[in-house]
DNA sequence: AAACTGGTTTCATTATTTGAAACTTAGTTT
DNA sequence: AAACTAAGTTTCAAATAATGAAACCAGTTT
């Protein structure tokens, strides 16, 4: 959680601003001081900056502070420009279509797992509620294909900063298994979720690299074991893999066309 | 879009990063530094800390910065707690159903119109990619409805920040015509949007108020002239009205019931 | 090879941040 | 109602970090 940069106070603030996001509803000055490294005033002056900043938004009435609109904004303008969750679109759409499950698209952000987008086949789908979601990297399909394809430093590091929560009986529960594992995906190039996030949740996994074998992301397709099994999902491996490789593509000669076609809203 | 705000070193950081998204593109050094108030090193330093922080992403290749995935994942935050979006969603499922067209939530950010959610009857939807958006105010249907019911001072300051663009040959043009305008909004209580941003679409709108009369946010119900005219439009207000009636009233009680529920993704 | 362009680093000066302490409400207790 | 208490806000000298002119370092171009 906490971050430990430094970044002068631009990176004190921000690291803040997180905090006050990690509470995940509006919290009281006192609260934030609580578990803040910082002093009264010099947080007090933080939070005051945020919030005149559009960062953070005050309700005056209960005083609690919450991560605010000016985010919101931010984000529609960062998402639209993150090149892999542009280019990825029509292929997860794609995938979606054949397969009949529930897809996902995920980045590594520091170690753990960041969800870009996703489709679901039932249930239709929820503007931020998944798009910007983090969760653990050990024990997601996505997660476990990803760091299976960092170079051994990066590798390192990432499965160091592993909790290893076990979430479910199949949770892989220490860095040695987990390593054991990332080989096995190193050698087949895809790898599952067999449970161990969630009982009765099964994916199958599949990287995109780039062409110099990069690590930009991952793809998933998601079922339950009441729908079908491992060898089930596994026959989707080839539409993962021509997914990836096209997305690998068109990534790398993704230059930016002005993406602001979007005609304006008719409201 | 120049902050002139000042707010110390982050407020200056915070500008930077406005300024960055602002190109709707990824930008050189350079680029920024063409329409930056920040002498060279200044502005370098910033956009390092900021790239450091993950507010800003770096491409080593092509030597470009855009908004960071950082953003993305504080702003799933920052939605998940914006109140007027989590009551609303229910509602905005039912006028969609029931008009089978498409609806927005709006709320007023400066004096621009943020687009907090959207239904859209046709076409699904799309993840950030309304979500975030801003418009302008003078020309929207929510926009008007908004600040016709804003306090003198507040509205005043608003409209003194329109640019009165002409959009179609139906946009107010001037001051004068929008206040003309609101006046005629705050007596029906509701207004509409005709043809003033795009031609051939039209909308209902209606404001959002708190108990007190502040401006929440607004709702509206869009449609083309192909398809209808005013008034049909206008035979949705009473959906409109019941609608805001009952997000007002929830808006009100939401002391922020724990949404922890959200059970992790089964990845 | 000289001039240029875009990006990065240095370093003395300057301005901002910092936080202990004091203060102000507002709410509780005696 | 006076005496406590807790939460939030302000002060101000000391400590620290930000600033930007100038210099530097590639690559490119003339």
């Amino acid at each position: 959680m906490a971050r430990v940069t430094g970044d002068g106070t631009v990176g004190k603030a921000l690291d803040v601003l997180d905090q006050v996001a990690a509470f995940g509803r509006p919290v009281r000055f006192s609260e934030v001081l609580a578990s803040s490294p910082f002093p009264k005033p010099t947080l007090y002056r933080f939070l005051q900056t945020l919030t005149n900043q559009g960062m953070l938004s005050y309700d005056i009435e209960r005083q609690t502070y919450a991560p605010g609109i000016r985010l919101v904004r931010l984000a529609h303008s960062a998402w639209s420009q993150v090149s892999l969750a542009q280019v990825a679109r029509p292929y997860l759409d794609r995938l979606s279509a054949l397969t009949g499950e529930t897809v996902h698209l995920a980045q590594l952000d520091s170690a753990q797992v960041l969800y870009l987008d996703k489709r679901n086949a039932d249930n239709p789908v929820e503007m931020f509620s998944q798009a910007g979601k983090i969760g653990p990297a050990y024990c997601t399909g996505v997660g476990k294909a990803m760091m299976a394809f960092l170079d051994d430093d990066t590798a390192g590091h990432v499965i160091g900063q592993q909790s290893f929560h076990s979430f479910t009986p199949h949770t892989l529960s220490d860095a040695a298994a987990l390593r054991a594992e990332l080989s096995d995906i190193r050698t087949n190039g895809y790898g599952f979720d067999r449970e161990e996030h969630e009982p009765g949740i099964i994916c199958v996994a599949m990287p995109i690299l780039s062409e110099t074998q990069r690590v930009l992301g991952a793809l998933s397709v998601t079922s339950t074991t009441a729908r079908t099994n491992l060898a089930g999902l596994e026959a989707h491996v080839p539409l993962l893999k021509d997914a990836a490789a096209a997305i690998t593509r068109e990534a790398q000669e993704w230059s930016f066309p002005d993406k602001q076609n979007a005609k304006p809203v008719g409201i």
